[in-house]
DNA sequence: CACGAGACCTGTTCGC
DNA sequence: TGCGAACAGGTCTCGT
C-alpha cells in the first residue's frame, strides 16, 4: 500500500494519534508477540523479545518508507512493503484480520502489525544506518536542489519510471505517486532519464514535489482494503484511471506495462522523448 | 550498469 | 454461477 505519503501519515499518527486510535509515543513496551516468524528480520525472535521488552517508545519518525520507532535503546524499523498497516487499540485480543506481531504496552494499550500478503519486515537495530544506509534523498528534503536533481538523472540511462522506483536513487516514491508526477510534468515514463533537459527535470522534481505534499495534505490515499484513512485516491489524475478522460486534453488514459510495473499515463500528453 | 524474470504471499476482481 | 487467471501500493536476488 504505502508510499511516502501514507507512511508519513502513520507516523503522525503514532506521534500524535490518528486515523481513530490514540498516540503510541510515551508507552512502554511489556510484552511482543510474532504471529508470523518472517515478519521479524533482525534479530532472531529470542533476542529481539529479550531486547525490547521494557523500552519505551520515545518518538516515531519516517526514513523513505520506513517507519523508524525511537525507543530507550535502539530503533526499530517497520516496512509495510504492499498491504502493512499499523493498528493501535486496547486489550489482548490481537487487532485486525491478519496480525503478524503485536506489541502489548503499558496502560492496557496494544499495536498491532497487520499485514495481509506477509511481505512487511520488522528490524530492531543499536543502528539503524545497517538497513537505511544506501537510501537515496529524501524528495521533500530541501538539500535535493534542482540542479542536484538534474546531475544523478544526467548520470542514469535508465527508464524514468523504474529508476524512480529504485529507492537507493530516490526515496519514498512508488508506483502511484511516480504515475501521476509524471503525468503531472507531462513525460512519459520510459524516457530514458539522461534524455530529460534541466527544465524537464525541474519540472519533473516539482511536480514529485506537488502531488507528495497535495497527498500528505489528504492523508495518503485509501485504495482496497489495505490502507484506510486518507483520501488522495478521489485526486488521481491517471493511476487506476484507465479509460477515464485525460483532465487536462480529454484523451483516454492508456495502460501499459514498465519494468514489470502497471503505468497509466496519457499518450497525448506524456509524448516519449527521443534522442 | 541496465534489464527481465522469479520469489515472497493473500485477497479481490476480471473474463469466459 | 463458477473457476481459473490476472492483478495489486514493494523489494530482493539471480541470470544475461
Amino acid at each position: 500500500m504505502p508510499e511516502l505519503p501514507e507512511v508519513e501519515t502513520i507516523a503522525r499518527a503514532m506521534r500524535e494519534g490518528g486515523r481513530g486510535a490514540p498516540p503510541v509515543v510515551g508507552h512502554r513496551i511489556k510484552d511482543v508477540e510474532l504471529l508470523w516468524k518472517r515478519t521479524l528480520d533482525t534479530p532472531g525472535p529470542r533476542s529481539f523479545k529479550r531486547r525490547i521488552i521494557g523500552q519505551r517508545i520515545e518518538d516515531v519518525g519516517r526514513r523513505a518508507k520506513y517507519l523508524q520507532f525511537k525507543l530507550s535503546e535502539d530503533t526499530m524499523l517497520v516496512h509495510l512493503r504492499m498491504t502493512g498497516d499499523l493498528l493501535v487499540g486496547s486489550g489482548r485480543k490481537p487487532l485486525g484480520k491478519h496480525p503478524r506481531m503485536v506489541f502489548y504496552l503499558d496502560k492496557n494499550k496494544q499495536l498491532s502489525f497487520n499485514d495481509a500478503r506477509k511481505f512487511g519486515r520488522i528490524w530492531l537495530l543499536e543502528d539503524d544506518s545497517m538497513v537505511l544506509g544506501k537510501l537515496g534523498p529524501e524528495p521533500l528534503d530541501s538539500s535535493l536542489t534542482a540542479a542536484k536533481f538534474y546531475k544523478n538523472l544526467k548520470e542514469r540511462k535508465r527508464q524514468l519510471k523504474p529508476l524512480l522506483l529504485d529507492q537507493n536513487f530516490i526515496a519514498g516514491l512508488g508506483n502511484i505517486y511516480i504515475d501521476e508526477a509524471l503525468n503531472l510534468a507531462k513525460i512519459h515514463p520510459t524516457t530514458q532519464a539522461n534524455l530529460l533537459n534541466e527544465k524537464q527535470a525541474q519540472a519533473l522534481l516539482k511536480a514529485i514535489r506537488k502531488v507528495l505534499k497535495e497527498a500528505i495534505r489528504r492523508n495518503g490515499a485509501s485504495i482496497d482494503w489495505a490502507y484506510r484513512g486518507g483520501d488522495f485516491q478521489n485526486d488521481f489524475r491517471v493511476y487506476q484511471q484507465t479509460g477515464e478522460p485525460c483532465q487536462h486534453c480529454g484523451t483516454p488514459i492508456d495502460r501499459i506495462v514498465v519494468g514489470q510495473r502497471g503505468t497509466h499515463l496519457c499518450t497525448h500528453c506524456q509524448v516519449p522523448l527521443t534522442a
